[in-house]
DNA sequence: CCCAGTTAGTTGACGCTTCAAGTCAACTAG
DNA sequence: CTAGTTGACTTGAAGCGTCAACTAACTGGG
């Protein structure tokens, strides 16, 4: 698909807020990894791993689990556990009962790490999203974002 | 700033939009990208840059003009329009008044590219955001976009 | 049982972005 | 006119993400 003759032009509005949304998604990801990474040594998505398993039962979560929750790749993921490992942060183990399943668990260090970002991590998404928005925006924003997700991907329902 | 004492948390429905957004500026990228790379052979930053260039008078720009638009740094613009180029999609020349000053010109072959490339990136933007979307939330979106943005840079006035 | 097929995850190479350092041109004060 | 500073890029190295290939473990029909 995409290219079948002349699809419909977007229009004046609909490209002004696709450029906005394009720029947004363009710049947010920098914001939020620059102040994670220069406070806590945390990329975003390191971020998300490691609350992604704090939240767990156990402090642990399989692997394709745990990729889905922090919006990644399994391969994107398997390199970064790797890292976190390295770093003492997190293990991993085969399941007992499936042995090609990995569980991935946040240690106490891991834990310091990730309660000590928290703060700082809230404050970048409060000073630059939520405040910057009335509740009223909030409750649109995720029926929009909701709604163009479900569009990427249609299953994963949340 | 960002960790001083105890910020305040995020509400629950605060938090539920923000995961919300933050899921789709990890997605909406790959899914731009996959498309424009498979179908053309360009990133979505590469896009914008010829674009950009195609908008300009002259075909031109300056590469602090371009990064802006394409809202990247100078550094990556740098790379990518040194990629480009390689490629024969863009040329580079210092300015004759000022020379500092690089001026990048989209040469014929790369506007062809982008002229190709154009109706299936278009027809992907439709087909997950904007056809996702009722014509009130493209205009709430691009308001919620731009408010955020402006936290971001504040100078930078469109 | 056993082998083909599927599922889960890992790995290495490659390309791209970032960051810090470097270049070169243009002001600007003495 | 020249020494120092600012401005506009460019460059190289380092780190991260993606893609394709690979390994290992389970499953299901014959």
């Amino acid at each position: 698909m995409a290219g079948s003759g002349e699809p419909r032009w977007l229009e004046k509005d609909e490209l002004a807020a696709w450029m906005s949304l394009a720029a947004l998604t363009f710049k947010l990801p920098g914001v939020l990894d620059y102040q994670l990474q220069r406070d806590s040594g945390l990329t975003h998505f390191e971020y998300l791993v490691l609350a992604g398993l704090s939240e767990s039962p156990g402090r642990s979560r399989r692997m394709s689990d745990l990729a889905g929750f922090a919006n990644g790749s399994l391969s994107r993921l398997s390199h970064v556990v790797k890292r976190l490992e390295q770093r003492g942060f997190v293990e991993r183990r085969p399941a007992e009962d499936d042995g090609r399943i990995t569980v991935a668990t946040i240690t106490d260090s891991g834990y310091e790490i990730l309660v000590a970002a928290a703060p700082g991590h809230v404050a970048t998404v409060r000073e630059y999203v939520v405040d910057a928005l009335t509740p009223e925006q909030i409750a649109q924003l995720k029926v929009i974002a909701d709604q163009i997700l479900a569009k990427i991907d249609p299953d994963k329902s949340c």
